[in-house]
DNA sequence: CGAATTTCTTAATCTTGATTCATTTTTTGA
DNA sequence: TCAAAAAATGAATCAAGATTAAGAAATTCG
């Protein structure tokens, strides 16, 4: 049985079996429950995490003691604080499962080995990076296109499924904007 | 004499000669002009950018026929539209000189060649775009942290410098906010 | 140099979405 | 199963920043 990191690499660059046995033993798989936190304020970042199951949030609390949610990982996507982690400074930063999840986990010095054992590795993260910030780009381009109901609107119709995962005031947070007036717009007729 | 694109490279991985021949074989070095375009709207972007001398910035027209700049690019920083060149679809946005500039050129098929003929490039390219997915991740941060009187006092104390090379508008469109409120604000003492 | 263009400023009014506070509905878990 | 916690709603007031409409100042370049 493939895990489902496996099969998403695969889908990018060829693994040889050594290198897939490789990966294996670099990784660690974690079953987490439902608000189990995979970082925490104060914590330097040392993982990087694939949800191959359910869905993780980053978020932090902002001047107004509000969370502020920047990012949603759901399966086949990549989440971590990679300023901490990169720079190996304290992050500002909560991870928490927002569902049962399954999360494969990469310890940031073990990557780098990794790196040097398997380097088309390098190619795999180069592409999801670029994707990561081509993804980051459009969501700047909407932030300042689009009214907070407008965007409401238009994240509702690109990922209608996603919407009923999460309750509304994970959504708010996530859009910058108040639980309240999440209510007001949701009460307009369509 | 070395390309600055060159010596940047060299920071992140080691080349060999034979390496920088075919690298310096793929690119084009433009100086063009203040208010040059490299890329319209409605035209696929094909190449990416390294900016050497000078300052571009990325921007479109939103919905009430403003300019909206999504990114400035200086010295050692690249810039394109990530999604117009891999899905290979037409682009919403402007890229343009805002000083007189000299520019590394790649295109995105050369570069890709390239990426076969020398695998560590796979490498550099993986740590630009983690660095800029990274920045990208901050900027959402202090979007949903500050009021937009925080972020303009806040990006003034980060670069009191970039800030003198370009108009004020311009500074006030990356920010997200109207040139009158801009006046508004720096009319304010300190 | 001097006219045209760009850039910056001021001020009055208006809008979007925040704040506050209270209530209702839904979900969870012992 | 039912009490407690979590989530959603509603309405009144408020604030940050937009809009509109002039003008003034600074640059540019023929």
């Amino acid at each position: 049985m493939q895990s489902s990191l496996i099969d998403h690499i695969n889908k990018f660059i060829e693994l040889t079996d050594a290198d897939i046995g490789l990966i294996n033993s670099a990784v660690v798989v974690k079953s987490i429950k439902k608000k189990t936190f995979l970082l925490q304020p104060d914590h330097i970042c040392h993982e990087i995490y694939f949800v191959s199951k359910g869905c993780l949030r980053l978020y932090f609390i902002n001047k107004k003691l509000n969370e502020q949610i920047t990012q949603f990982a759901i399966e086949n996507w990549w989440i971590t604080d990679y300023h901490s982690l990169e720079n190996n400074v304290p992050s500002n930063y909560y991870i928490q499962a927002v569902e049962n999840s399954e999360v494969v986990c990469i310890n940031k010095n073990k990557l780098d080995d990794l790196f040097e054992k398997v380097p088309r590795l390098e190619r795999y993260f180069r592409i999801v990076q670029q994707r990561a910030f081509s993804a980051a780009q459009k969501r700047i381009e909407y932030i300042y296109s689009f009214t907070d109901e407008e965007r409401y609107r238009h994240f509702r119709s690109l990922f209608p499924g996603f919407i009923q995962r999460i309750p509304q005031y994970m959504l708010a947070s996530y859009l910058g904007f108040t639980p309240q007036f999440m209510s007001k717009i949701r009460a307009k007729k369509i």
